[in-house]
DNA sequence: ATGAAAGCGCTAACAG
DNA sequence: CTGTTAGCGCTTTCAT
């Protein structure tokens, strides 16, 4: 370390007050008389002073940072979702003077993540078992976006299965008959319940999808056109197709124009997440919107007053999803 | 802190050993027997502990986390640009082991950056003051993508001014006379130093602009879309632009196919960032491509190199960026 | 209102 | 190869 580490001795020594007096002008304590503060303060300026985190985690037993820990799989920084919570989790740590320890894991490597107060986990694909350590040790931790019953953490999830039901609806209500799918990984709970939503539904309201309407994606754009070939070259075109994700839902547009085919008008297409960057393509999209935003600033601000003692009760909280329509979908043309 | 604290005084009890054999068998200190070695992974298992990592910092005078301090002016995480280093850093710390402490800063609230042991800037606005400070007080700092030559930090950048002369040179060996430009956010180092390496090259090979071809845009998509309707509807159509940002690039195509023309048969358009999210538009975008991902890497290498005092000279590193020629430029028209 | 002193959990000489 | 001990920088009783 080349660092000449400035201390609160010095700035004590400095001060001519006891290092007692200083901690307590950090910290705000209000019994300290106008002159020692202002000495203080002077002092703390002139050495450029910054208390050590680190002896301040240790003395207190207190860290108030929160961990936030990302599954690695490949393309996930490209999806709005691991976007949205890096930034919903930055944002409401910022403005509780929170430090943020980001951790990509691929699910080997089991991080330490006692680094941090409390932890937020971004989905738990493939890493459990640090979830489960994590839980074991004592460490808060908030699971975000999945709904985990067997083991004792706190979660806020969305609705995915509701939201597949929503399209559904949606879908039905149009008039649609012919409705496809390509759903997202469907190893992912989010890809699955969206999934199983969408099709329950259908098959509750007596609406038939035959087999070669069911296509599994894996969220990738590459997977979605895979998909949407297909289906376009199928004796029977679908007049609608639902994609588990936005980015999903525009490759599906752009296959479908290739094909010299209209949306909405020859066929709907619907998405998932609303992604803004879905706003500027051709035509805008319908699709279902999660409060991504909302979900990680509240699982930053949970995890807070846990920390401060201020609740300690369970939160396992699922929000509903909502679905916003716009051009890309239609009643289906006469018909069909 | 409802957290029941397993502490190496714990392990060493339970194996029968010294605290000090605890923490050699942490650490992997060679010089211990097997059977303690043994012992005490048994206990650190049974206990399921995990080091104190606050203290183990204090310790050794030695903080192993990496600070990834990033501007927070809106719209900055739908740009590739901070996505790529995040993810750059994010999977570089995890290689090393290191934790990364991220934060996203306004400028005020002066962060303590001493959390970490050494910090990444994504440019500075906004906050020199706080790099200063940092600088001040000892900490290994990098600022990636700003060229910062009047402070004693070390950079690694991007040669912004070269990229925009790349796409001059391009778009005149192609035989283009009229010449447009949106320029990116002209507060920021990269949008001023692409917007002159440009200009200044156009100059430099005689190629007069005129005033009305030279847009100001801030990297916002729809910047790029006033600035693209304006250039529609002047009397003499350009027939190449050269917009700062992909983003901005793809907002110029809709414009220019809403007008009814066509890319690049009527009108180049040219981009800067070689963001993928661009190969699946309606034509693939020519661009710049700079070497983000590696250029976070390497400052989290640097900076690791630093902590373990492996080297602590200079670091002032320039990249130069590279033209990727796609479908969306071509020479101008017979005759203009 | 102020300070002395103990201790947070761990590492690093130093002895043995 | 192992253990004792002295801090690392800060907070927190407890006196004063």
């Amino acid at each position: 370390m080349s660092k000449k580490n400035i201390s609160i001795n010095d700035v004590a020594r400095r001060a001519k007050v006891s290092i007692t007096t200083v901690s307590r002008v950090i910290n705000n304590v209000p019994t300290v008389s106008v002159k020692n503060r202002v000495k203080v303060e002077e002092a703390v300026k002139h050495l450029n002073f910054s208390p050590n985190v680190s002896a301040q985690r240790l003395a207190t037993g207190v860290n108030t940072a929160i961990g936030l820990v990302m599954p690695g799989y490949p393309g996930i920084f490209h999806s709005f979702y691991a976007i949205e919570l890096i930034r919903g989790v930055g944002h409401a740590c910022e403005t509780l003077r929170l430090d943020l320890v980001f951790h990509i894991t691929n699910g080997f490597n089991p991080l330490n993540t006692n680094a941090a107060g409390g932890v937020i986990f971004a989905d738990i694909i493939e890493n459990r078992s640090q979830v489960e350590s994590a839980v074991a040790r004592g460490t808060p931790c908030v699971i975000v976006n999945n709904i985990v019953d067997d083991l004792d953490v706190d979660y806020i999830a969305v609705d995915n299965h509701l939201g597949g039901e929503l399209v559904a609806d949606y879908l039905i209500g149009l008039g649609h008959k012919r409705i496809a799918t390509v759903s997202g990984n469907l190893n992912t709970q989010s890809g699955l319940h969206r999934h199983e939503g969408f099709l329950s539904f259908l098959k509750k309201k007596k609406n038939i999808i035959p087999p070669e309407y069911i296509c599994e994606g894996d969220y990738s754009r590459r997977s979605a056109r895979i998909a949407a070939e297909k289906l376009m070259k199928l004796k029977k075109i679908p007049t609608a197709i639902f994609a588990a994700s936005d980015d999903m839902a525009l490759e599906i547009i752009n296959v479908v124009q290739e094909s010299g085919l209209k949306v909405p008008e020859d066929i709907t297409v619907i998405g998932f997440d609303d992604n803004p960057a879905c706003l500027y393509s051709s035509v805008s999209l319908t699709t279902v919107k999660q409060p991504l935003f909302q979900i990680a600033s509240e699982a930053v601000r949970f995890l807070n007053a846990v920390l401060n003692e201020k609740k300690k009760k369970r939160k396992k909280t699922v929000l509903n999803p909502e679905l916003v329509i716009r051009e890309s979908s239609a009643p289906p043309k006469k018909g069909l």
